[in-house]
DNA sequence: CCATGTGAAGGTATTCACAGCC
DNA sequence: GGCTGTGAATACCTTCACATGG
């Protein structure tokens, strides 16, 4: 990748526009919010760019995270190795089912649902909804009530919190009902 | 659900504004770039309203779809339940390794991907690709030479296809990793 | 001469407020 | 009186093209 740039350490709004499929003047005007990284005639240096989106983005912190609701989705979401790469981690999960609470997956023993009310004390503000729709908001509260600062919720439905909480509802089923709408004659 | 409407046969915006949690004008202009569905002074009669919107976003009639890729994701999304809300159905699914293939989830039994080059024939247009980044551009590739014509993605890459076939990519760690953005002194 | 950063133009979406109909 | 549908006003985002700095 970068192939017109290898070896070198700089890189024009050009190339970088080419290599995500965007025209160059998106590139700089985007970077130009948050600061003057560039230098005219020459480019972009490619460690300090590098450095500024992470500072930008807060991928220079690790982020702990929690997941309540160990089903199909939970398990899979445990299992999954690409949360490393944007600085989270999975440190600890939650469900209320007797059989699963003990069990093991990927180095997270899953615990009974009152530890939730402790995140706070283990510096985590992350959490990840993945129980059935009923259960959403009433497990979105005691996240809240716990201290958690954004939540990430796979329930198809809204969820009500304080506007300190952030949330971010991703209902997949509605992601692929999505399609369709732009396929003609679907 | 809509108390103040409960036994009435027709609705408001403003009664639909405060259930989705927007405001009633934007419901009447989005509702009106469709067509005139209420009556000024009364409001939206709730069967003509459902059936309207049923049409508009293609959910009366019933979507195949086939997924490739049977991991802890895919296993995941064969077990969902929530697809049928939105007229989809899940009626095939394909895997490379071999110790999954014959194996049944949810009554769907998972083919070798031999099978994929025949979905056109099947009626088959709608694709969930559920494998490692590396799989995710051939497998579209594939799936765009046997006729589909819209891709969920959850591969963390971008694919490339013909403009007629729609991509949607849903980076579920990159979902995650936006949301510290929003929260102050993350 | 090259590539950035940005004012300005153009286009699109949001929001308002009210005329008109029930 | 109540509620819709929509023109008009506003804000926002996209795109262009160029003055400026290296």
């Amino acid at each position: 990748m970068f192939s017109a740039e290898k070896g070198r350490d700089h890189i024009s709004s050009q190339s970088l526009a080419d290599f995500v499929g965007v025209q160059s003047w998106q590139i700089r005007k985007d970077f130009s919010y948050f600061g003057d990284f560039g230098t005219p005639g020459v480019g972009y240096n490619i460690g300090r760019l590098a450095r500024e989106i992470q500072k930008i983005l807060r991928l220079d912190v690790i982020k702990k995270a929690a997941l309540i609701g160990v089903g199909d989705l939970g398990s899979a979401l445990l299992a999954y190795p690409g949360f490393g790469t944007y600085g989270l981690d999975i440190v600890a999960a939650f469900d209320t089912d007797a059989k699963k609470i003990g069990r093991r997956i990927n180095g997270i023993k899953i615990e009974d649902c009152s530890g939730i009310d402790s995140l706070k004390t283990q510096g985590i503000f992350l959490a990840i909804v993945a129980v059935p729709r009923e259960a959403a908001q009433p497990t979105v509260d005691r996240l809240v009530a716990a201290g958690i600062r954004g939540v990430l919720n796979f329930a198809p439905c809204k969820v009500q919190t304080p506007k300190r909480v952030k949330v971010i509802t991703l209902d997949i089923a509605m992601e692929l009902a999505r399609l369709p709408y732009y396929m003609p004659a679907g």
